[in-house]
DNA sequence: ATTATCTATAGATCTATAGATAATGC
DNA sequence: ATTATCTATAGATCTATAGATAATGC
């Protein structure tokens, strides 16, 4: 039954990868320690080998979130400077990823959860928040003279909470053309400037 | 132990209210029905006498906070029609709000719960969520000709959607600082227009 | 007589642990 | 010999129900 340490290190990779997901896809409290287990093809016993609690997943599940989340914008910005900002705002604000939370937004997903809980996963939040806000910021239009830093910050994290607001409303409802409309709604309004 | 039909209704009630502020709080899993009664001065076993299922509860709680939350937004526009607008954005993008998501905007609070749980409680978002957007747009200055209904529509629903994603955010970081700035920079950006 | 509430509990599920097992790695 | 994983289970908690109780309302 026992692997090697490198098939032991793979598996606990899996295990952080799964739990990203089904955190994201059914709340913290939504899936158990031995469905997430199962869903790495491992049984319920061998999970506190690798972790102390089912919390501790949560806060290595937040951070593998928030840094694949973080390099998807990233890499936005390596192949395309120019066009990065409608190119993320473009593929946020879709059906698809509207649909399927498990790989999508983790503070559109995850926010709530990690706000009630008890605190071991808002550093990784807050580190994660700063740096989008830091990267929209970069991406933003210089237009006007009066447009300062602290104006381009404002702008940066009001683009980032309409995204995340329309992603969580665009979840609640229940109309598919309301939900649509609430998508395309805010795209546009940030796209306009 | 039997009270009057009267006290019984109150109870009920109660119940809801209960659930409602509790439902915000703590998200639908993170509070049982044997706490929710407790806190509703009632025993466990009473619950089912007034509701089919905990989940049923759950619709009746949501109801409930997205008409008050609604009535709150309406007395400011009854109140001063001409200053709802920044009212209801200065009045919601705060510290007191953030902390006490209890009485807080149901959208941000368990809009992520309601889009993950079975469909019972999404028709109350859908219809509570086009009310606002509706109220909001008629809020709106309708500046420039070129502005058309739509335009405004559009605005209507990317001004919430800042409001809800800020609050979201604003509740998920661990720096104050930061917690206060995200309210701050999205209160200015929406009240600048 | 009806019924709102209470006590008690069934049955399921969840986190965490104990001890067994068997393959790795010195 | 060490250790990654598995089987089995303890102990807590959760939803829902059954039956008892006692006050209401006809």
């Amino acid at each position: 039954m026992k692997v090697s340490r490198e098939q032991a290190a793979l598996n606990r990779e899996r295990i952080v990868e799964v739990a990203a997901r089904l955190f994201r896809e059914k709340g913290y409290d939504g899936i158990g320690v031995a469905d997430l287990m199962k869903n790495a093809g491992l049984t319920h016993g061998g999970f506190y080998g690798h972790f102390a609690s089912k919390e501790d997943l949560m806060i290595e599940a937040c951070q593998h979130a928030l840094e694949k989340s973080l390099e998807g914008w990233q890499a936005k910005v390596a192949s395309d400077p120019q066009r990065a900002l409608p190119a993320i705002i473009d593929n946020y604000l879709t059906p698809k990823h509207r649909d399927q939370p498990g790989g999508g937004c983790p503070a559109a997903a995850m926010g709530v959860d990690v706000a009630r809980m008890s605190p071991g996963a808002r550093p990784a939040f807050t580190k994660a928040t700063q740096q989008q806000f830091a990267l929209l910021q970069g991406l933003l239009p210089d237009g006007a003279p009066d447009c300062t830093q602290e104006r381009r910050r404002q702008q940066a994290i009001a683009t980032f909470a309409a995204m995340v607001g329309a992603m969580v409303l665009a979840r609640s409802v229940d109309d598919e053309a309301l939900s649509a409309e609430i998508l395309d709604a805010v795209k546009a309004q940030l796209l306009q400037d």
